[in-house]
DNA sequence: ATCGCGAGCGTTATACTATAACAAAACAAG
DNA sequence: CTTGTTTTGTTATAGTATAACGCTCGCGAT
């Protein structure tokens, strides 16, 4: 058993190779694919996808990146807030990203995941289509 | 310019690797992807996963079979009545799909492409977790 | 101190998913 | 028949993800 984390649940600070795909994460509005994401940290020491999906998993599970199932790529989280489901608003022509924090949108998740005898994991929703400034309103 | 379809929109009738790959897809409950796909129509006469590619893009636009991103497969449609969007509910354990034509869940989605200034093209919606016979309910 | 253990990291190799590019065949129109 | 178009077949390759293994480092026990 380790000695640290001494009051139970003190998440273990970054380590080097989840701040830096964090950062590369972060300075993009588009998704990045994990092999975006290793060319973009080699300078940082990382040289391979193994690594570079360990960091992605390590960001997933505390909740500050997110997994784009129809890009096969990655965000950083924008609205850390969140806990349970997240939803996702793509442009497929400029690639931007927006995380969707629209109780509107999320509310009917819930009550649907209250009446059905299905025990809920986990939720994508993603809604791809042209963001304002794409559609060129 | 073709001659056929005379009326302006009758829907050709399926190839013969269309309907191998439907086959396959509504032979399952779960998900299944394309090389698996492919390896249970090789007796069909396919035998690359272009085929197979081929013949699932022309199923999902005929709204016969839909894409479920968060696995990378593919599923038979179940409720051909609904044009617009779909949802799926996807058990971890014993991999089942269910389509989802419930109203309440599609509803929002399409009072937020109203009021949104987001031009939606397509959604997905895929709720994981534990179905009913798994949840050992 | 040093031994042994477990966790995490680095590295290589490989599996799985998807598409590009071109060849061959099918088919309608002239 | 021949020509242009569309579909299908085939090969090769690109892109995404994980398995497997060995090393090192920190820690607790002796």
């Amino acid at each position: 058993m380790p000695t640290l984390t001494p009051t139970g649940d003190e998440p273990a600070p970054l380590g080097r190779n989840e701040q830096a795909v964090l950062g590369a994460l972060r300075r993009s509005r588009a998704a990045r694919s994990a092999y975006d994401i290793l060319d973009e940290v080699r300078d940082a020491g990382l040289k391979a996808p193994t690594q570079v999906y360990r960091a992605l998993e390590k960001l997933v599970k505390r909740g500050l990146a997110h997994r784009i199932e129809s890009l096969n790529g990655f965000v950083a989280c924008r609205h850390p807030q969140d806990q349970g489901f997240a939803a996702f608003a793509i442009c497929t022509r400029c690639g931007a990203v927006r995380e969707l924090a629209d109780e509107a949108l999320i509310a009917p998740l819930r009550h649907w995941a209250g009446a059905e005898p299905f025990a809920i994991e986990h939720v994508t929703l993603e809604v791809r289509g042209l963001c304002p400034a794409c559609a060129g309103g």
